[in-house]
Formats: structure tokens, C-alpha cells, sequence
DNA sequence: ATGATTAATTAGTTTTTCTAATGATGGCGT
DNA sequence: ACGCCATCATTAGAAAAACTAATTAATCAT
């Protein structure tokens, strides 16, 4: 029984396998190349004298490979716990690591969130992305907490549930004049350019599925990684898309946009996860969340 | 927030330093050089931006080392559960890591743990050692439990005290003719030779401190680790030693030792110590030595 | 002061770990 | 079946990291 023999690296490097999918995904996120995972990972296999991933497509974990990544889950817990600890007794100032969606972001976060960071000695430090993948960064500790549309909560962690998102279909009225003068429909929609927030933004693909039977690629459809330029974009009839009526609420009354689906608005539900520990802070940060938000989400499906 | 950035063989070198109270003897530990161990508390501390070690003499953990060294522990903890839950995933036969004296070994130990090993599916695996080091085995993680003489429990680990291992001091009548004709006084002790079990045993020394004030060096001493061999050569008229009540009985009775000073008989604390993590088997052993120990220690200062 | 003890530093070597390129394998559509 | 694409494995060589051995510096007791 030798220990600390165990390299934190390697088990981290299975940690991405099993959470990418893929041997190169993992490589990706960790910065390094295809070749150094698949080597990481042998070495631990030898270490351990058995393989813990099986090489299906996707990989999967072994049996002992998912004792090996709860071990790992675990050391992380303690590492992020560590860390507190260590802004508490260093700095004062407590960074708090949060993964949010852009939409959020763009509307009510940052009001709900400022009278914390107001009264208490903080540091924001946010990541913005899709919220279908903010739950990964919190769960593999990278963050504090997270908006997610998952209810599922991550061991050890909680989860509440806050509203859902409104979105609406929305182009300007030269837009429309342009590619849906015959109306929204199959046809049109072949044509008329949209706008996703990236390639992990599936509202829009799952809308032109449901509603269309339109693939992914069988419409003209823009990427940008913003919610305000979303709709910059959609006021200057460069695109239609889906917004939050948080963005649109103004331009629909004043007549610069038009609703193009009044029947068909989306709702996506959002939840805040947080890790336990973060103590105090992270208890009124949740605090102010969950109640900010429950004021200006809707809260029916 | 980068997670998993902390390298555990720095960490170790610096739980190495702490404990050992020297980087050379930390070195020796680990087994490699001093240097190496400066270069990695170096690194450590370059990594948090601030001394972990104060530079005394003995060098001593700085408050934030103190809580990097207790975020080690807990991270050993939780590597030493992992082996367990491996052992019970795999082999299904579990090692039993213990650390113990040579005397309880040479004595009692055997019997109080024959049942279990012959029970269940396990392998021994002994550490014998003085029992003032055995402690400092079961804390590095090394041994899943320990017998010594400390009564502190280590956290996380439970401490049961056993009873008192009697020493006594004695014989041969042959070397008691030639050393001890006058009796035992200071002036006798410092010609006739002794037996030490080795560097640490603290026993001998201490009792010639406390009844002749007679410093080590001051008198003539083998060092013999092996309680077996031990009486043998005290049998054999090579030196007097302190031996358990157990290993010289016999010989008392037959004669073929004497009781040197029977007003002054040493007795030793003993406690089991044992990691709260090993489940039924760790709880049974616990039981077993317990109880047994109950029924053959002193349990009388 | 002097010598002994201990840690820090340095230079050079060894070991480890990476990248880049290539090879092997398996599923999939034609 | 055949090639094609996607994916992981393997390899050689380059780069980085960690180590040893030797030296220097600092501290302490004599």
C-alpha cells in the first residue's frame, strides 16, 4: 500500500475521456494532444493492471474505471473546498466561479447578483456558454456554481429550481417583407437566414425539426456568440431569430420587430446548481438567485 | 480555479519535511536526494506565492502549510478507502497493513489474530517496529492500524486502549556472578552490557536516566532487533536486558534467569489504534485484539 | 573564530512526457 | 465488397521536468 502513488493527471485525463466522449475531444479540453491522452490513459491502465475504459464508440468506463473517477470526484471536492478555504484565509476576497448562460447574462443575472457583490468582498468570475454545457463546467469544479437547464443535480451538490426562459421568433418588418411574405412555412424557411449562439445552441435545431421536419444545414443559419448582437443582427434584417422576450420586449412594442410565431413560444426551464461548500457567501448568493429570479421568470410551463 | 493543478508528490515532500523535522531525513524517506526535496517545496511555494515551511531548526509548516498539509491527510484518506474498495472490487482478499511492535509480535499479537485470518479472506502485512514509531506509520497511511504506545488518536481513527506490556529486568546467574556480584549500582551498570531493540527504543535509556543518571554512550549496548533473539542472548550470559513478562516467565521459573530488580518493573502503555474506513473486516479485527489483549496485558498501572 | 550541521543553489544528467506523424481498426454509405 | 471517414494506438524524436552530485551559504555550538 503505497501512497500518493496515484497521478492526478492521468485520472483527469480519464475524467475527459469519459466526459467528451472521445479521446480527442479530451484532448481538446485539456490543452494537449490526441497522442498524450491515449498515453495518459495506458499508463494508468498499466498502473492499475486492467483497462478502465472500454474502447466502444463513444468510450465507456470500466467497472474499476468508475470507482477510479468517483475517487477523483472526490479529491476534486476537496480541492475546491481547499481552495475556499485558502481566498478565506489569504485575500478576503472570495472568487466565486460561476457558469452562466449568455441569455441570463444579458438579462436578469447581474441584477440579481449585484447586491452580493455590492455588500461582500468578491470576485465574479464568469463563464459564458450554452447552458447545456454550464453544468459540465460545474461539475467537473470549475465553477461554483451554474445555470443550467438540467434539473438533475450533481452529487453533493444542490439544485433549484428558478422559471423558464421565454423565448419568441422574431425578424423586423423588411426582413419579413423579404423572405416571408408567403409566411413562415417549410419553404421560406429554407431561405431566410437564422441565428444560433453556437453549435451547442440546439433550440433552434430542435424548433426547425419539430415544427418543419428541416435539418441542421438544410437552412442558411449564422453563429455569433452573443445575445445583444443576436439581436442587433435581427434589427438590422440581417436574420429572424429566437430571443429572450427580456431582449425583444421593446422592440416588439415599439414595431421594430414582429413576433413571427405568436402560438409558438419556447419555454426552457432553468435551474441554479451549487456545490455545498463556498459557505456563507455561497448561501446568500443563492439566496438572492433563486429569489431575483422567481420575481422575473415565468414559473408555468 | 484551475482544479487538479496540485501536484501530490510536492505535497508529500513537504508532509515528509514536517514529520521527519529535516529535509535530509525527509530525503531518506522518500528515497531521494536532499536536494530533490528542496526543489519541491521550492516549487510548492513558488506555486502558492508564499513560504509553506518556516526555516528553523527543526523547520516547521507555516499556517497556510498547515492547511495544505491537512488537505494532504484528507486526500490520503481518501486514497486509502479507495485501496480498500479495491481489495473488496478485486482480490477479495483484503491486505491488512499493520504496524507493530516486536514484542507484542513475539508474544500475544499472533494469537489475538489467528482467528480472523483463518476466517476471512486476508492478508497480513506487518511493519515491525518500535512502538513509538508504528504511530507515525498509521498516520502517513501506510498501515491501516498500529499498535504504540501514544494514546492520541489521529483524526479520523479510533484508539482503544489495550492494557500494559510488563518489562522486567534480568539475567543469567552466570552474568549476574560476573557483572553484578556487588549488586546493581551505578558503578556495576557501567561495565555489564545491555541490549537496545534499536535507535529508538527508549526504554533502556530512560529507565538508567531515572534510577542511576547514567547517559547513553555511558555504558556498554548492544542493539538486537529481534525480541526472540533478544533473550537468547541474555540467556546466554552476553548482557542483562528488559524483557516482557511473557518471553522470560518460564526462564524465571526454571531459574535459568533471575529478576535483577524485582521492586522495578516497567510497564508500558498499549493502544490499537485503527482507521474508521475498512468496514466489517477492520471492526472484527478491532474486536479480536481488544478483547484478547484484555485478558493477557496488565490493565493496572 | 572554527567546525559541524543543515538547507539552498547550480550544473549536468536522466527520466518523463509531450508532439507530430503514421499505422490500425471499425463502422458506414455507395 | 470496397473504399472512406472517424477514431484510437503506436512510434520516434523533441521538449520539459525531475533528479543527482557537488558546491555554497547559513546557523549554531564549541
Amino acid at each position: 500500500m503505497d501512497l500518493s502513488q496515484i497521478d492526478y493527471k492521468l485520472l483527469k485525463a480519464l475524467d475527459a475521456v469519459v466526459m467528451e466522449q472521445s479521446f480527442e475531444r479530451a484532448a481538446k479540453r485539456l490543452f494537449i494532444t490526441q497522442s498524450a491522452i491515449s498515453q495518459r490513459i495506458k499508463t494508468l491502465e498499466k498502473q492499475f493492471g486492467e483497462p478502465l475504459l472500454i474502447r466502444s464508440t463513444p468510450p465507456e468506463s470500466s467497472p474499476l474505471g468508475r470507482i477510479l473517477l468517483g475517487h477523483y470526484q472526490r479529491v476534486m471536492q476537496l480541492e475546491m473546498e481547499l481552495n475556499q478555504q485558502l481566498d478565506l484565509q489569504t485575500n478576503q476576497a472570495q472568487t466565486l466561479p460561476l457558469a452562466v448562460n449568455a441569455d441570463s447574462l444579458a438579462s436578469w443575472l447581474i441584477t440579481a447578483v449585484s447586491p452580493i457583490i455590492q455588500q461582500q468582498n468578491v470576485q465574479l468570475n464568469l463563464f459564458v456558454q450554452d447552458e447545456s454545457t454550464t453544468w459540465e463546467r460545474m461539475r467537473s469544479g470549475e465553477a461554483l456554481a451554474c445555470l443550467t437547464s438540467k434539473a438533475k443535480a450533481i452529487s453533493g451538490s444542490d439544485s433549484h429550481f428558478l422559471g423558464y426562459m421565454e423565448y419568441v421568433c422574431v425578424a423586423s418588418p423588411g426582413f419579413i417583407k423579404r423572405f416571408f411574405k408567403e409566411g413562415v412555412n417549410r419553404d421560406s424557411l429554407q431561405h431566410a437566414p437564422a441565428i444560433s449562439f453556437d453549435q451547442h445552441d440546439d433550440m433552434h435545431v430542435a424548433f426547425m425539426r419539430e415544427h418543419f421536419q428541416l435539418q441542421m444545414g438544410h437552412y442558411p443559419c449564422h453563429t455569433i456568440r452573443s445575445s445583444e448582437a443576436f439581436v442587433d443582427l435581427t434589427l438590422a434584417s440581417g436574420a429572424y431569430s429566437f430571443n429572450t422576450t427580456f431582449s425583444v420586449d421593446q422592440h416588439l412594442q415599439s414595431g421594430r420587430l414582429v413576433d413571427l410565431l405568436p402560438e409558438q413560444r419556447v419555454r426552457v426551464p432553468l435551474y441554479w446548481h451549487c456545490w455545498q461548500l463556498g459557505g456563507e457567501l455561497m448561501k446568500q448568493l443563492t439566496a438572492h438567485v433563486v429569489d431575483y429570479s422567481h420575481q422575473v421568470l415565468k414559473q408555468k410551463r
